[in-house]
DNA sequence: ACCTACTGAGTTTTT
DNA sequence: CTCAGTAGGT
C-alpha cells in the first residue's frame, strides 16, 4: 500500500505551493522553513507527515516526533494528521508540546538520572516565583545578581555545572539552588526549565536511552522554532545531534515574541549551522485577503527590510473598512461602542460572537473585569481564555484529552440530535478501549454500550434540576462509564494523581459554572466550549490562532510603554496581533488611557489604515 | 511636613 | 506610560 515518492499527491487538498513541495521533499537533510503568518504551517507539516508515512520513507515501527509549544497547537496538528492519514499511519505521528515531551521522558526515566539530581516520583511542578528566587539570593549573599538574571542562569546552565562557560562562583550557587529545590521539606519542586535540564542531562549520560529515541524518531518536526529556548535547544542537540535524524523546523522570525522568557536570539541561524540545514520558505498566506496582506507587509518590512513578498490567498468576504484605528475619548465610550459594534455585526449575520476576538497586550483579567458588564448590557458574553478554573486555564482545559472525550459524551445526554457528538464519542472511546477498526463485534458492543449509557445520561439530565450540584453528578456518572483508571492508563499525562486531579477539577469547576449560568444542558456545554462568546486573550495566547475579525484593545502609549522603534520584539507582537485577522483588523484606543503612539500611526496610516473617531456614526449611518 | 526632581520597575508563557 | 520610592530642598 506504499506510494512511490514521485506518485504521491497531497492529501485532502488540491496542491501545495512550490516552496512547500520543496521543503516536503527534503527528507535526507534537515530543513528550516520560514513560514509567515497564515502560511498553513499545520497543513504543511501534516502533508509532510503524510508523505513520509505513505511513501514508506518513514517505515514502521519508526515514528515522527512533532514538537509544538502550546497544547492546542500540538493537538491541532495531531488532528490534522488524523484527517490526512489512515489511523495506522497517524498512530506513528507523535505530536506533543515541548514540556509534555520532557515531562514524559522524566517520568519514564527518572531513575536513570545520576545522583544527586534524580528527583523523587512525586515531585511538584511550579513556576519559579520571584520572591523565592530573591529570598534564595539574599540567603546566599548574592543579592547583586538579580532574580531575573538568576532565573535565566538556571535555565541556561547544563547539569552538573561543569561546563566551561559557567564561572566557578556560579557553580556552587546553582548547585545549592538545585539541592534546595530537590530537598524541600514540603516536597521537590521543579520548574519546566529544570525538567528540561534534567532530561538533557539524562540523555547526555545515557547512550542507550539516546539511541532508543533516535531509533524511534528518524524524523522530527519543530513548530514555532523562532521561540525555542536555549534549554530546549540544548535538549534537542543532546538527543539528536550526530544522529541521522532529519529535522523540519518551521517558524517565522518576525513572530518571535518570547525573547524575554529565554527564547534564543537567533534560533534558525544556530540550528542551520549545527544541523547543516537548508533553508526553505512558504510564500502564500491562506488566512488573510490581499487588502490585509498589503498592510501586513508594511509592518513586516519594518521588522525585516529584506522580507520576501507574500501572496495573499484569502478571499475578501466583507464590505467596508477592513483595517482601522478606532479612537475614543473615554474608556466607557470605548467599551460601550465596541460592544455595540460587535452586536450589530452579529445581528446582521456577518459574525458569530466567537469569530470576533478581542486581543490585549497584557492583563487580560483586568480587561475582562472592565468589559464584562458593558458587554453583558449588549447581551454579549466575554470569554477570557486565560481565566483559571480550578488551577487550569480555560484555553488549556479545552485542549485536554479529558475534555475531548467528555464534551461529546455529555452531549449525548442533552436529548438534542447531534451526529457530531455521536461520531466523536465513538471515535474517542474506540481509541480509549483500544478497539481494532477491523473488529466488528467489538465495535458493535461499544455502540450498544454507548447507546445504553446515553439513555442513562439522558434520564439523569432530564430528572435533575440543572445546577452546579447536578452537573458534578452528571460528570461523575460519565466518568464512571468511561472509567477513571482506563483514562489514566491510556494517557500518560494523567498517570500522576496531581496531574489528573488538576484537569478533573478544572473540568468540573467550569462545567458546574456553566450549568448554573444557563437553563439547558446543551447551552451549558456550548458555554463550556465558548460557543456564542467573544474570546478575549493576550497577543501571546493568540499565537497560532485566527479569527474572522480581530479587535485589538488598547493601542495606547500606556499599555505599550515599552514599545519603541528600538525594541523589536514589541513590534513583533503587534505584527502577531494584526496577522490573526482573516477579514478585518481594528485597533482601539482612547485618550483617557494615554496618547496614541505617534510613530506607529505614522507607519500604519500611509499603509492603508483609516482613523475613525468613535463608532457611533457607523452604527447610526446603518439605520 | 511638604514640595520637586529623579530613578527604576512593571508586562508578555510553558503541564 | 504610571507608580512607588528616594534624595534633597524649603
Amino acid at each position: 500500500m506504499l506510494v512511490l515518492p514521485d506518485d504521491w499527491r497531497p492529501q485532502g487538498v488540491d496542491d501545495l505551493e512550490p516552496g512547500a513541495w520543496q521543503a516536503l521533499r527534503e527528507t535526507d537533510r534537515s530543513v528550516c522553513v520560514t513560514a509567515g503568518a497564515g502560511a498553513g504551517k499545520t497543513e504543511f507539516l501534516a502533508q509532510k507527515a503524510a508523505y513520509l508515512l505513505q511513501t514508506g520513507i518513514c517505515l514502521p515501527p519508526k515514528c515522527i516526533l512533532a514538537i509544538s509549544f502550546k497544547r492546542d497547537a500540538a493537538q491541532t496538528l495531531k488532528a490534522r494528521v488524523g484527517k490526512r492519514c489512515p489511523p495506522d499511519q497517524a498512530r506513528r505521528f507523535h505530536s506533543l508540546t515541548f514540556d509534555a515531551f520532557t515531562k514524559n521522558m522524566l517520568d519514564r526515566f527518572r531513575a536513570a538520572i545520576p545522583q544527586p539530581f534524580g528527583p523523587p516520583r512525586n515531585y511538584e511542578i511550579g513556576f519559579p516565583r520571584r520572591d523565592d528566587l530573591e529570598d534564595f539570593l539574599t540567603r546566599s549573599g548574592r543579592r547583586d545578581i538579580g532574580w531575573q538574571k538568576f532565573e535565566k542562569a538556571i535555565a541556561r546552565a547544563p547539569l552538573p555545572f561543569d561546563a566551561e562557560g559557567i564561572p566557578p562562583a556560579w557553580r556552587e550557587l546553582l548547585h545549592t539552588y538545585w539541592q534546595e529545590q530537590l530537598e524541600r521539606p514540603t516536597g521537590t519542586l521543579l520548574s519546566f526549565a529544570m525538567i528540561n535540564r534534567l532530561v538533557d542531562y539524562l540523555l547526555r549520560e545515557n547512550p542507550a536511552i539516546r539511541r532508543a529515541l533516535q531509533l524511534t524518531y528518524p524524523f522530527v518536526f519543530l513548530d514555532e522554532f523562532q521561540d525555542t529556548t536555549y534549554a530546549q535547544y540544548d535538549l534537542v542537540k543532546s538527543a539528536f545531534h550526530g544522529s541521522d535524524a532529519v529535522f523540519t523546523a518551521v517558524g517565522d522570525d518576525k513572530q518571535r515574541i518570547m525573547g524575554w522568557a529565554g527564547a534564543m536570539d537567533n534560533a534558525f541561524q544556530e540550528f542551520a549551522s549545527d544541523f547543516n540545514a537548508v533553508n526553505g520558505a512558504l510564500r502564500f498566506n491562506w488566512r488573510s485577503h490581499a487588502d490585509l496582506v498589503a498592510i501586513q507587509q508594511v509592518i513586516a518590512e519594518r521588522i525585516d527590510p529584506n522580507v520576501e513578498d507574500v501572496e495573499a490567498r484569502g478571499q475578501r468576504a466583507v464590505d467596508g473598512q477592513v483595517a482601522a484605528l478606532w479612537r475614543f475619548d473615554t474608556r466607557e465610550q470605548e467599551a460601550q461602542q465596541i460592544a455595540a459594534w460587535i452586536d450589530r455585526e452579529i445581528e446582521h449575520g456577518i459574525l458569530e460572537p466567537h469569530d470576533c476576538a478581542i486581543l490585549v497586550r497584557m492583563r487580560a483579567d483586568d480587561v475582562e473585569a472592565e468589559l464584562t458588564d458593558v458587554f453583558a448590557a449588549q447581551g454579549l458574553k466575554i470569554r477570557n481564555l486565560a481565566r483559571s478554573v480550578g488551577g487550569i486555564a480555560i484555553q488549556e482545559l479545552l485542549a485536554e484529552e479529558l475534555t475531548g472525550i467528555f464534551i461529546p459524551l455529555l452531549r449525548l445526554g442533552t436529548g438534542e440530535r447531534s451526529p457530531g457528538a455521536w461520531n466523536a464519542t465513538q471515535e474517542q472511546l474506540q481509541a480509549l478501549f483500544a478497539i481494532d477498526t477491523g473488529d466488528e463485534r467489538a465495535q458493535e458492543r461499544l455502540q450498544r454500550s454507548i447507546e445504553e449509557f446515553s439513555s442513562t445520561l439522558r434520564a439523569a439530565m432530564r430528572d435533575n434540576e440543572q445546577n452546579g450540584e447536578s452537573a458534578a453528578n452528571v460528570f461523575q456518572i460519565a466518568l464512571e462509564f468511561v472509567g477513571a483508571d482506563r483514562l489514566r492508563q491510556a494517557f500518560p499525562a494523567y498517570r500522576r494523581d496531581a496531574d489528573f486531579e488538576r484537569v478533573r477539577t478544572g473540568f468540573i469547576t467550569l462545567f458546574c459554572e456553566c450549568a448554573e449560568a444557563v437553563d439547558a444542558w446543551s447551552d451549558a456545554l456550548d458555554r463550556f466550549e465558548g460557543i456564542g462568546q467573544v474570546p478575549l486573550m493576550t497577543i501571546h495566547k493568540s499565537k497560532g490562532l485566527e479569527f474572522h475579525t480581530m479587535i485589538f484593545f488598547g493601542l495606547d502609549a500606556q499599555t505599550w510603554w515599552s514599545l519603541s522603534p528600538g525594541r523589536d520584539e514589541e513590534l513583533n507582537s503587534f505584527f502577531v496581533a494584526f496577522t490573526r485577522a482573516m477579514q478585518r483588523a481594528f485597533f482601539a484606543y482612547c485618550s483617557e488611557r494615554g496618547q496614541a503612539i505617534g510613530w506607529l500611526e505614522n507607519m500604519l496610516l500611509p499603509a492603508g489604515l483609516e482613523r475613525v473617531d468613535g463608532l457611533l456614526h457607523l452604527a447610526v449611518g446603518d439605520e
